[in-house]
Order: structure tokens, then sequence, then C-alpha cells
DNA sequence: TCCTATAATGACCACCTGGTCATTTGGACA
DNA sequence: TGTCCAAATGACCAGGTGGTCATTATAGGA
């Protein structure tokens, strides 16, 4: 089964892209299950059997975007990868924000999209969008993480899985600030123009640099808050007592 | 215009409850607009019309719900807030932490609620959900750490607004991770049982509290590596450009 | 000019949605 | 027992969905 049909790809190529043109839009605006394929047709002023002949159906056209999204990205990563390749970790964190950033203003519907794929579970090709995230971290950010200490830039005792999941929050979390504004938490990152948006990334790889503690005596290790009996307690209610 | 009817307030406590459950249920599964009215009715085997002369309408029905999770949000955050007063920032962290994973235990669909509004643009309520998200960084974080230089806890050159976002998103996401599998990239703790968790959380506040880099030199300040010119190249395009 | 293969078409289908409302039910009180 | 009224009911509605398919239009070759 051909998920872009012999029909579609006959089509002359002005007339391929602007129907993805319009699916991206739809996708992007509504997610999956509430795209409208009807809405599609009418905003293309084709008829709606075309549509039908040139994808399977719905989820046919939709893996054709997703494809061709998730090339996009790796292309994006592999770029950045290979011209870090010799600058100090922090550099390349920096260098891979940027690169985040970029890509969202060519891409701003693929990321659109991603974003909804996050939380909304009904959509299709669910597993394999998540796995290709999770490549994300684990062949992008682990790999850097290793380097950056054997060359001494990171600390050596660093606890490396907890290291790449502390990058992946920031900075998945970073460019979401780039587009979500109620996500920006007044940092400013919301939209900002490109000079402005060195100097935030500038703080911001500061801070995982250096964290956010004075170097100074303090408490070492409070961490242990709370007894064990009182959250075993908490516990018992649990996760399976359905009570809100 | 009453959202809860008298109707639904004179009915008995139990079959209140029962509905409120079964909704809580349909909500967190299926988020707002896929939220069946049909299947709550149907799970709970009752006239539609029932349903409806209950609350005035799917909208209502949700807006009892949401009203109830802000106040047991709000319920939470404060009683941390009051009993972490006198401890250190990073205690008062970790202690946050705390309180999340085990407000997630109790009402976890109230969490998947949440998780589904975050980019579930059609979500009613969603201006007022998302003032209320504004609320926990700049009434809950921000004092936090306005304190904490005060103290001299923290580094007192901190951007202030940088560092609440950062806290923001690390608080934010370690939550996600302890619910949603594919967030927690390998740092196990996605569903760890407590005493790891308490593990995770002391490794987590050490990586805020002391930053990734060994104190040693360096190339201090590099963060700028790509000329003005390139990036300008690239806004040229910009966000407008629609070219995925 | 006729024939054929392929593409375009839109009426149509079954199904599901949130919401309505005339009707029936059931319990309290007289 | 009769009266009354609020609560329960489910058939029904308009509108939307993804998807189908018999029919028509079109273009290229003989």
């Amino acid at each position: 089964m051909k998920l872009p049909r012999e029909t579609f790809k006959n089509l002359e190529s002005d007339k391929q892209q602007r129907i993805l043109e319009i699916a991206i839009d739809e996708f992007a605006a509504h997610g999956f299950r509430q795209a409208s394929m009807n809405r599609m047709v009418q905003k293309l002023a084709i008829a709606k059997g075309s549509l039908f002949q040139y994808f399977v159906n719905k989820e046919g056209l939709f893996r054709v975007i997703f494809d061709h999204a998730v090339e996009l990205v790796r292309r994006s990563l592999r770029q950045v990868k290979q011209d870090t390749a010799e600058q100090d970790f922090f550099q390349r964190i920096g260098q891979s924000l940027l690169a985040g950033i970029r890509f969202i203003q060519r891409h701003p519907r693929i990321y659109r999209i991603y974003l909804k794929m996050i939380f909304q579970e009904d959509f299709p090709l669910r597993a394999e969008f998540l796995q290709q995230v999770h490549l994300f971290s684990n062949d992008y950010l682990r790999p850097m993480v290793e380097k950056g200490i054997a060359d001494g830039d990171l600390r050596s005792d660093l606890n490396v899985n907890m290291s790449v999941f502390f990058l992946d929050a920031l900075m998945d979390r970073f460019l979401q600030a780039y587009c979500v504004s109620f996500l920006d938490a007044g940092a400013g990152i919301y939209g900002a123009p490109e000079p402005e948006m060195e100097r935030h990334i500038g703080e911001f790889v500061e801070l995982i640099r250096k964290g956010m503690s004075t170097g100074l005596p303090g408490e070492l290790m409070p961490s242990r808050v709370m007894t064990t009996e009182e959250l075993n307690l908490q516990m018992a209610v649990g996760m399976d007592g359905k009570r809100d």
C-alpha cells in the first residue's frame, strides 16, 4: 500500500506543493484528529474525491508530512553536530539552541505539529515520533556530555543520565518559550529578535555552566527533607486512589 | 447562568461524586474536544438529558472540574510554601518537587488534564488556565529566588527573570518525566518509587546548585558563535516564509 | 474523429457529536 | 387515593466527520 499514491506523484510539482502546504497548515492548526479533510479540499478548491485519490486516507497524508519533517530535523541536527565538533561543550549547547531557533523560524508549522504530538495521544505514528524524540537525547546530547567530561569541560562526577535529562529539559523548554508566550515566564525569550536572543542564550548557558549557588558554605547536601514514614503515608493513598 | 445547576447540587452526594468521577476520567483520557458526553452517560448508565439537566453544557461540566482542580493546586502550593519558609533555597526546591510528585500521586488524572491543556488550544477556560500557570512562576518561584539571593544562598549576579524561567523549566519537566515515560530520557525518574525519587531529587537539585562545569579555566564567555550577518540571512527567510 | 486510460468530481453513506424537549416517572403531601 | 411538581428519560435534531464510487471530463494516440 503506497501512502502518497501514484496519482499524487504524477501531479505537477506546483500542485503537490500547494496541497502539502494547506495540509501542513491544517495539521499545525488543529492537530491530527481535529484536522478536517473537508476544510482542506475547500481551501484547495478541489474535489474531496481527488484528495482521497492522492492519499489512501487522512493518516496517509499525515505520513507524507511527518516523514518530510523528520528528514528536515535529522538534517539540521547532523549539520550542527558537524559544525561544532571542535568547540567546547558549552559553546556547542549554545550553538544547538541557536540552530533550534533558526529551525523554528524556517519551519514554524512543523514545530507546532511537534508540540501537539507531545501531549496529544491520538496522533498516528506516535510511537515512531517518540522514538525520534528519544534519539535527540540519546544520539545527540549523551555523546556530547561524555565528550565534555572526557575533555575536562564538565565535572567528572556528573551523573550522565541525569545530566542528559537536565539538558534535554532545558533546551526543549527554551525553544518552546520562543514560540509559546506563556511558557516564557517573563524571561523575554518569546519571539525575541536575534541579537537579544544571543544574549539570552549566553545567560542561559552560563546558568547551566555555573549553577545558581554562590560557592559559599551554606549547608551541604540537605536534600532529604521529609521522613520516609510521612511519604509512605502519602503513597498508600496512591495513584490508584483516584480521589480528586 | 449557573454551571453546576440546582438539580446537580440536589443530587445525593454519592451520585454527584460518581458523575464527577466519570467526567474526570473522560476529560483526562481525551482532552476537552474529544471527550464525549455520550460515552459519559453510557458509563454512568443515566439518560443523556439528565446530564444536561445537571450542567448547562459540556463546558459547564468541565468548569466544575477545573475550579475544583485549581483549588487543589492552590492549597498544595500554599502548604509547601508555608512548611518550607525557614529552609534554604535548595531545600525548598527539593521540597517543592517532592510535593509535586505527591500531588500527582493523589491526583493523577488532574495532572493529565493539565498536560493536555498546555498544548491543546481548543480547551475552554484556557486563558484562565494559563494565568494560573503563570502564577506559579510569578508568585511562587520569583519570591523564592529573591529571598535566596537576599539570604546569600544564590549568586547575587543572577538574572532573576532568567533564573525563574530556568527553575520553572526544570521543575515542570521533572514532574512530567515522572508521568510520561518518554520524557524521562533515561534519567530513571518515570514512575520511580519514593526512596529512589529522593535520590533523583537530590542529584537534580545539586545540578541546579553547582551547574555542570568543572570550576577549571576553560575558555571564558565564548557564547557568540555565529556572525550577525549569517543570522540575518536566516531571519530574512523568516517565520512568515512558510517554507516547510 | 474515435478510442482509451486516467484524473476529477461531488452526491452520498454510516457514524458520531453536543444539545433539546415533549413525555413519563416517582415520591411527598393532603 | 388524588394532586402536584421536580426529576428522569431517550427519541430526535442539525451539523460535522472520514471515506466511497458511479459518473463525467480530459488529454493523447491511432
